[in-house]
DNA sequence: TAGGGCCTGCGAAAAAAATCGCACTGAACT
DNA sequence: AGTTCAGTGCGATTTTTTTCGCAGGCCCTA
């Protein structure tokens, strides 16, 4: 289920790249990372993610570009449930607040503003939800 | 920097661990692991980490108890920002979103009503930080 | 105080992962 | 049409990882 935890290193770090980019070539993988191994190994690594199922390729004027089998959505949500869990202690309230602290400078009044909507709109879903 | 990233499988496995209870034994390793290997294969992966410096180890009645070494709060949110950037093109927002969704049905409304106030307290902290 | 059980150190073997080369192909370029 | 360039398939090699065994040592208990 937990589809990262399977992972040997090179293989996670082309999955990181390929969930960051939506989809990928091979010069893309060799460019995103910071350890580029060769050319030939990368294409490697992409066949057996692959082969494995967590890859299906396309041809696109004769090269092949990488796509995601699993919908990026769910790959997102157990990824950060996992960090939540390991990190936070499973604490959605410590994780906001580190999001918070960690990102203060980049957000703006209107964004946290929005943040305070999302909550509110969660609070409202809660309690229809709570009386059938 | 990105210290997990340079991990092997079972290392990351065993760091999950050990960054989740804060510290382990041997034993502690074992039960936690889905997929557990031999005693003396654990024993040689912690003292594998704690060569890379990742842990360090007491002795406590004479079995080892081995602890991070970097502190908690720093791996925290430096896991956390990983996955905002790769899943979530890094947008705060998005990621609360995600949060809220996923955990739903298990906040209360003094929860979320603490997560409005945490939003508000830095939305203060960033105007006092904007004068001067 | 002898035996059993759990723990440590060290070292080696098996398995998996990562990295390349080589040979060919097709399209682009001159 | 010949040459070059980037891409593909396949297979081989080198490194890393992962997994154990074996030989004590320490503590608890019968």
């Amino acid at each position: 289920m937990e589809v990262v935890e399977k992972l040997s290193r090179r293989e996670r770090q082309i999955m990181d790249v390929v969930w960051t980019r939506g989809q990928v070539s091979v010069a893309d993988v060799l460019e995103a990372l910071p350890d580029p191994p060769g050319y030939n190994t990368v294409r490697a690594l992409l066949g057996i993610l692959e082969k494995k199922g967590h890859l299906t390729h396309t041809e696109e004027a004769g090269r092949y570009v990488y796509l995601p089998v699993a919908p990026a959505q769910a790959v997102a949500k157990t990824a950060l449930e996992r960090v939540v869990a390991t990190f936070f202690g499973g604490s959605v309230e410590r994780t906001v607040a580190t999001l918070l602290q960690s990102k203060e400078r980049t957000l703006s009044d209107d964004d946290l503003e929005r943040l305070t909507a999302l909550i509110a709109q969660a609070k409202e879903g809660e309690e229809s939800e709570a009386k059938p």
